[in-house]
DNA sequence: TGTACATCAGTGAACGCGCGTTCACTGATGTAC
DNA sequence: TGTACATCAGTGAACGCGCGTTCACTGATGTAC
């Protein structure tokens, strides 16, 4: 795809990113959605062969990147429990510099429970393995999934719905991290530092430079 | 209003819901539904101004049932901690015996964590007493709703999505009733109990009278 | 580097149909006497 | 209890417009020589 394409395509998914904060995707015309990218009608059906096809192309590049930031923050950490919890800083992180894509995606793809969903894979083995070397109880081993998205998805939404500050954030996912760390069982010198440290990356956006960064690159 | 007009508004609200379960309103044609319901097109503006209200009618309905379920399970309990706890339960309870409006409800109206939210404004009372009277660690008094919130509809879209039976979801319950109370700070033996009632509660279904006397009554 | 041509994306007017909404008429239900 | 009338909900054909989709044409980009 040349540039001038690749140009318009992007025009077009940024143009329906801004049109489904306020609606859903049944509710936007194709005459919304190429005014506000600036082209013209027919180039829509160059790039996306329904408005569907559109809608699930906005979801899915969005989906591909909040992926890759949690690759990339995951990269060279060994601990399974760092990762665990940075998983909920990351998204947290997304909620706070890139509230319209976050806001899109919680919308769009409220997360299904699936063990196999690409996103829980990844969070599903982790959990496996902190059970097995008990630092999580044995509850958590089928169940524990569910508890751990059930509230990344309420705090995110929380973030996002009253427009929470950054230290605000922060000091809820400090609070977030005590209510859930000590609910799987983890030892209580240990919640309290995970939280404090998670508190920290929120406040101090240490995961912010993995998300703008991608941010630009497109 | 008399009784054929109460029929036929029932008989369109009953037939929007059931394909709702299948696709969003704005991809339901007002066709469908008076097919669905037996009626011709023009009735439906007889009882409702255009399919927005349509759709607020149907979810509107289905909250004010569930509330009125809480309110009747909760009616003669004077501990906070078991109101708290049966709110779990009939939620748990809805998704088992009206599959149907719980998947509805909860597609339409993605839990808002709002404290003031007509759904949450008693669990949120009970759960500051709870955390005056130390029964609850002293984080849980900002973040334990969104806590309890985002883990209650994570448990029950689970329910829903994997189609769980009555036995599965109950010993769910008993987990997650672990969990989340451990996260609590509820001491060690109290929680094994709760969850243990949690547990029999569902497997016995003995908010299930509740729920279809309700759902007969119409 | 310049020219000629091919390819590919952009354009916007035109089409047409799906679907929300209306309305004149019918039939049922409720009420007065 | 029966009759006459008023009210109110039901009916479905007809309307019309919003909007998805098409397409012939234009202009830009890339390539061959």
């Amino acid at each position: 795809m040349n540039s001038r394409a690749a140009r318009t395509h992007q025009a077009l998914i940024s143009a329906g990113c801004d049109l489904l904060l306020e609606r859903p995707i049944d509710a936007i015309p194709i005459d919304d959605v190429v005014a506000a990218a600036g082209v013209a009608k027919g180039s829509f059906f160059n790039h996306f062969a329904d408005k569907q096809a559109f809608a699930q192309a906005i979801v899915n590049q969005i989906r591909v990147e909040l992926e890759s930031w949690i690759a990339e923050a995951n990269a060279d950490v060994s601990d399974p429990l760092i990762r665990f919890v940075q998983g909920m800083e990351i998204s947290v992180e997304f909620a706070l510099s890139d509230r319209k894509r976050a806001e899109v995606m919680l919308r769009a793809a409220p997360r299904t429970t699936a063990k196999d969903h690409p996103l829980n894979v990844r969070v599903n083995g982790d959990l496996g393995v902190l059970v097995a070397s008990g630092v999580f109880r044995p509850e958590a081993e089928h169940n524990g999934l569910i508890f751990w998205l059930g509230l990344c998805q309420s705090l995110t939404r929380d973030i996002l719905e009253r427009r929470l500050e950054r230290d605000i954030a922060a000091h809820k996912v400090r609070e977030m991290l005590i209510l859930s760390l000590s609910g799987f069982g983890v030892e209580p010198a240990h919640v309290t530092e995970l939280a404090h440290y998670g508190e920290h990356a929120i406040r101090d956006g240490i995961f912010q430079k993995i998300v703008l960064e991608k941010k630009r690159g497109q």
